[in-house]
DNA sequence: ATCCGGGTTCCCATGATGGGAAGGTCAAGG
DNA sequence: CCTTGACCTTCCCATCATGGGAACCCGGAT
């Protein structure tokens, strides 16, 4: 089953990456487009279900599908400077790490208003009037965008086989 | 202009949410159908931007717009027992740790990976062949889900007054 | 021939947000 | 009085990666 041709079904499991998933990268442009059964299957071999454990672990780092794009095109050729590759990764940690200041920033403020609060039977309560006075929180503003979403649903693990 | 009815601009300008966003508020339930005046346009008052003010600095705490649901109905109810807030907000900080432990992991396996990297103009790559291997990248399988996005593009400051 | 587990396409939803078009309103100035 | 420009309105579309589900087709085993 695993030496030649596969359906996508198959293909999902032994990737990791879901049937869904396989398809939009395909119509998206992340992988090239399957060759077809005369009835419209998909076919796959071993070397795509290569190509989508690849993306699905460069996912799984958070990496964008822009930015899998870039590491796919380094990784298929075999003359890249392992710089560029290097570069790709460092930049993405630096995004991770933005991200991760940014939340341990929220993170800092609300329990600095949770430690005021008593937790009881009573109304008074510091953080909803942190919430509600102007300034409390401070605004992450800038220095965010672009990094990758991702990790909002877990993948729904294709028990990889 | 402040002293008791305004248009949704100076709202907008006065909350720091924008128009967009107190509208599709509005839409979503989160604040009531506001007043208008006979030609349809919307009528705010003080209390209102008092009220999208906490809105905002919810969400910079990355609060989900269901959380803050939840944190309006007790910053409106004068006998909610703070007991009740100081749960939400510390479910929420376990929320943030979640994440932040996600990240932490992502980065700290892409450091290692590149650790190994030259990064010179040879194509040998340790990244790449990570990437690659199968079991490379941990899964990060469950626990997870439910942690609001956000963050993504910056709110575009409205430049708050 | 029938059935079931595949496959296929297509549309819709998520969450929070912005962009932009088409058209109505209002106040100030000629 | 009419124009202008800033403002408002609604409506639709896009983002990003992913899943759900319908309606329909295929292929091999009974």
């Amino acid at each position: 089953m695993n030496g030649m041709s596969m359906n996508i079904g198959e293909t999902a499991r032994s990737s990791g990456v879901s049937a869904k998933m396989i398809r939009h990268y395909e119509e998206i442009g992340l992988i090239p487009k399957a060759n077809r059964t005369d009835s419209g299957y998909r076919q796959y071999n071993g070397n795509d279900v290569h190509t989508l454990r690849f993306i699905r672990q460069a996912r799984n780092l958070g990496f964008s599908i822009r930015q899998i794009e870039e590491l796919l095109g380094l990784w298929r050729n075999q003359r890249r400077p392992s710089r560029k590759v290097k570069a790709l990764a460092l930049a993405h940690v630096e995004e991770l790490d933005a991200r991760i200041r940014e939340l341990e920033a929220m993170k800092q403020t609300l329990q600095e208003l949770a430690a005021h609060c008593h937790g009881d039977e009573r109304p008074e309560c510091p953080i909803l009037d942190g919430l509600a006075a102007p300034g409390t929180v401070a605004d992450p503003g800038a220095a965010r965008r672009d990094v990758p979403r991702r990790l909002a649903r877990a993948p729904k693990r294709a028990s990889c086989h």
